[in-house]
DNA sequence: GATGAATGAGAATTCATTCAT
DNA sequence: GATGAATGAATTCTCATTCAT
């Protein structure tokens, strides 16, 4: 009996999980806005009526994930960040790469993009985004500081080379809409150029 | 008569463009899709049934609303881009600097996202964005390339290099949601410095 | 101009006034909790949507019958109390004679006891509803003094007795749904008969 | 083996009147049609699924629990009005007395009066109770007629003051809302003298 | 032309009932 | 039998567009 109820928390949790995961590729697909929760029912291949199950309603699942994609990014920059065998551009660049090679950044981006710029979106769940946004800044700030220490990354404030840094890799992703891409190429190594400290 | 004929039409292409403008705030406030066409007559100070007098239909406003950002936007670049009397490094600040200083840029960035990441908008419209964003790089990419050839900016792409500057700019635009912007401080200097070529 | 628009205000307040009537016509028919915006609009002879121009929700229709009703019955059974052509015993027969002839105060009274009893609804609403009622005691109670003091009622707190009477003929009205009644004769004379003090 | 059954069909039954009592407190906080089957077994303590074990419909159980009430209410009525201990009077107090002291009266009389006056809900049951209700009037006629026997009653149809008696119960009842009760006293001898004989 | 009320198609949400475990 | 997740029909509410004044 009381594995049973642990089986069922433990099932919910990951349902929950896929569903987030759905809604995430159903926002990618029709933007934030326009998703119906229609679509994350077809996506998640449950009926509508189940989704309710899981969330309280269609704002609950966008702030979810938010909040999910917020701190998968953080886990992601912080362990590169703390990698000891890699060096401080290398970090960049393997977070530059992973970031624009990933296709759901660009719906997780777009998300975030809306969910703060949306005023009809309750003010508390803008407010954390936008928090969450700025905590999230200390591993590539971390990153910036070490590299300027060892005379491999440019001057300047590192919590502001990481603003830079990161608005720069997320203005990119913006312009990856799927069908509608810029025909521009993206080159990592030139990127990462333009914060790299030049050695003679 | 004839004199009456070009002063309603002088007039109506006068309202239009007031529409226009008031939308465009109407959507920085609420976002593309939450936009009502009662907020645009509101923002007008105009009657719903009177938008419709000017405008076919709310996509037709949308469609005019970016259209006219974008072109404003390439006048604008361009007149800096052939100004002969700035530098390079000078002209990459010059539109750094006025872009992040306008408040009506982060709407109509926050518009032109919108309209290209929101699948219910039409297709042809969202082709058009797109491609004129594409040939708005062009100013950048002259101003990058010229600089290369003085050797104050550093190598690369000129297109590329054109498209990290914009993207970074409108990534921190984006970042700069009115009552939620993120705590860090934009130091245009800081931004210039990354693509200026160091020389000794 | 300013002719029309105090017009326009008459014309919606008459308009609003209309719904409110046939949503009481509707929830006679159908009672409170399963009366639906499809069947006040119906019996209105207007769509869905433009209840929802005149109302800004189910909720709101309810609380503005409830608010009506308890008006035009203190208007009822003041302007009866203050009427000095009756005698008390003729106030309270006419009371009772014109309560239990109309028929909207069945709806009436059905809807005012589902607001009060009903805990889904906001409990300020109900305090409201709650503390009318109170005050709507006052007219029968100025009678029912009045009476013990000529002698033609029988003695007790008048607040008391007026509850009573009140609640009596509220208790008989709730007993007469349509198509559903108690097959009981009712007789105001047998009614007043219980409040008159016998004379020798 | 026999016994078995005999056992299992009595837990049957205690559970199934269990559920009916927890369904009337259910329905007493909120409203026969905004109760939930969910509330129901939340008050049972048992499952949604559960529920269904015991009864067919959530119309099942509203029937079930209109029965109940009403059966109880009879019994109570009948022992009182064929008790040869107690005058005709005392016999009325009595239940007046116990019909306001019993906060489950409350549940009860807002259940019948839901159900009564509910299009909804399916005719038949609406039938039922009101043949009930008016069958549940002869124990109170018949204290009445034996009152007016004895000179201690006042005169007029038995069966018509024992619906005034009624009447004013329970139009006293559904006011008693828990919380939100009217601020006026209730004298059960000052009910009781409005149906008593005065002698001289 | 200007206005804002009217419309109805469409989206979010609820909940009685069923069903797999 | 017990459980509670799954279902989808039904309901409330929204909003672009039309239309009468």
């Amino acid at each position: 009996m009381a594995r049973n109820i642990e089986k069922d928390k433990q099932m919910r949790w990951e349902r929950k999980q896929h569903i987030l995961e759905c809604a995430l590729h159903a926002i990618a697909k029709k933007g934030v806005s326009s998703v119906e929760i229609k679509d994350i029912a077809r996506e998640s291949k449950i009926s509508v009526g189940s989704v309710y199950t899981y969330f309280k309603s269609k704002d609950d699942i966008l702030k979810e994930v938010a909040r999910k994609g917020q701190e998968e990014y953080r886990v992601f920059t912080k362990n590169i960040a703390e990698n000891s065998d890699m060096n401080s551009l290398d970090k960049l660049r393997e977070i530059c790469t992973i970031w624009l090679d990933l296709k759901s950044n660009w719906a997780y981006t777009i998300l975030l993009q809306s969910v703060r710029s949306n005023e009809t979106i309750h003010g508390e769940l803008r407010d954390t985004v936008t928090r969450r946004f700025t905590r999230n800044l200390e591993p590539i700030s971390a990153i910036i500081r070490e590299g300027q220490e060892n005379g491999t990354i440019k001057s300047g404030v590192p919590l502001e080379v990481a603003f830079y840094f990161v608005s720069l890799i997320q203005g990119l992703t913006l312009q990856r809409v799927p069908g509608y891409e810029i025909p521009v190429n993206i080159d990592v190594e030139g990127i990462i150029q333009l914060f790299a400290q030049k050695t003679h």
